[in-house]
DNA sequence: GTATGTGAATTTCTTCACAGCA
DNA sequence: TGCTGTGAAGAAATTCACATAC
């Protein structure tokens, strides 16, 4: 039975990283974050107490997290943060830049194409795909927007594994199949709906909407 | 202590409500989208299970999420659809309209601004605000940006109680006592920080390089 | 003295399994 | 019969607390 939850990409097969929780991973981009900041501001090195109180994480849980990947600290001294970024980089796989497709160039498409921050931490957007004629063609600095019947075609030569989905909730499902036949193994979801992808793909669910009726629950249930 | 969890915001005080588990809270809204789409589908009733198959959720998990809220169910014929999307509705509190605070009117917030599914689900960007005196004055169909100095002010008359923060790393956590000195009690943040807010202050933060730094992990890990 | 890494204890969340109702 | 609502069991995640290392 599958039964995926929300958020948790079914990473099929038993491999070496399974035994790390999910929440663990989605605290090591705060870790990381952190550290930058950290590093921006000039230190050198930081206690798991220092990290935990700027991110709002439990130090122990910290360093239990940091545990599923290696020993990565100096007792008495806490963790030098040259070393502990690039470990969390090496984690995470953002050591290299990752090609992105983006799927629906609407409003929402248009603005995460100009999102700066993608490309800061490598993430690069080589290719649009919609359905209407009138955005067909468009050129970017970077990129152009194609045809989606294209899509197959245009990924056999670039070869991104990463996709982003911006289209009406109707076209989301194709829109991750087309994506996951084009051999594209990890997915972020804008669309309202839940979809469905086949196993050892790893889609995430970034539905704006529903944050703001979560954050609705907690202005009428105090 | 504190130690929110990441995206826990702190309901400060023990009320009614404290005894639900958080993932709960961020499951009901993937249901009331499924009873959405299937009243559009002409269903009128609908069982745990189907409801379980369309979103993923197990369905025990399902009947408990919605057993703390009450008894919705009849045995032998599973849920009124109708019905339980005014029920759902009711529980995150967005059966009825909520004015919002836009604070950032760059790339993100433009885009927020125009995203109509906020609108749709009674989410109404009531002003906008921001530092540049280029971006000051703009008006939109719904609203006008006003300078950030005013924020305190205006909202004084609107009483908004939502806010949304689409600003650069640096000046998020600025903008977030901003709108917490003017009575705003949730927000979004997009901003890829750590923000710090008071007790009885909802935050939900959507980091989008966050979410791909994710999902990079998963492209690595198998 | 200081701070890590981790087994054990605790807490939280999920799933099972079934009594009871339509 | 079919499906809900829920106590109890089980699994997962968090936090504690301390032996160990600098």
């Amino acid at each position: 039975m599958p039964t995926p939850s929300l958020n948790s990409p079914e990473t099929s097969g038993n491999d070496f990283w399974s035994k790390v929780p999910q929440p663990t991973i989605e605290r090591l981009s705060a870790y990381l974050q952190c550290v930058r900041t950290l590093r921006e501001e000039g230190e050198k090195a930081a206690s798991s107490a220092e990290i935990a109180r700027r991110t709002g994480i439990n130090a122990a849980q910290l360093r239990k997290d940091l545990s599923y990947f290696g020993e990565f600290g100096t007792p008495g001294l806490g963790y030098e943060l040259e070393a502990l970024e690039t470990q969390l980089a090496r984690i995470m796989g953002i050591d290299q830049e990752r090609d992105v497709l983006l799927v629906g160039f609407g409003n929402l498409g248009r603005a995460l194409s100009s999102y700066t921050g993608f490309g800061r931490r490598g993430f690069k957007i080589v290719a649009a795909f919609d359905v209407d004629p009138e955005k067909i063609g468009h050129k970017t600095a970077h990129f152009e927007v194609f045809d989606l019947d294209k899509l197959p075609e245009i990924n056999a030569k670039l070869g991104a594994q990463v996709g982003i989905v911006a289209v009406p909730a109707p076209n989301a499902q194709g829109a991750i199949e087309a994506l996951a036949n084009a051999q594209v193994r990890a997915i972020l979801n804008f669309a309202p709906v839940a979809v469905k992808a086949s196993d050892g793909i790893a889609v995430r669910n970034v539905d704006l909407t529903s944050q703001m009726e979560i954050l609705s629950y907690y202005l009428r249930s105090h």
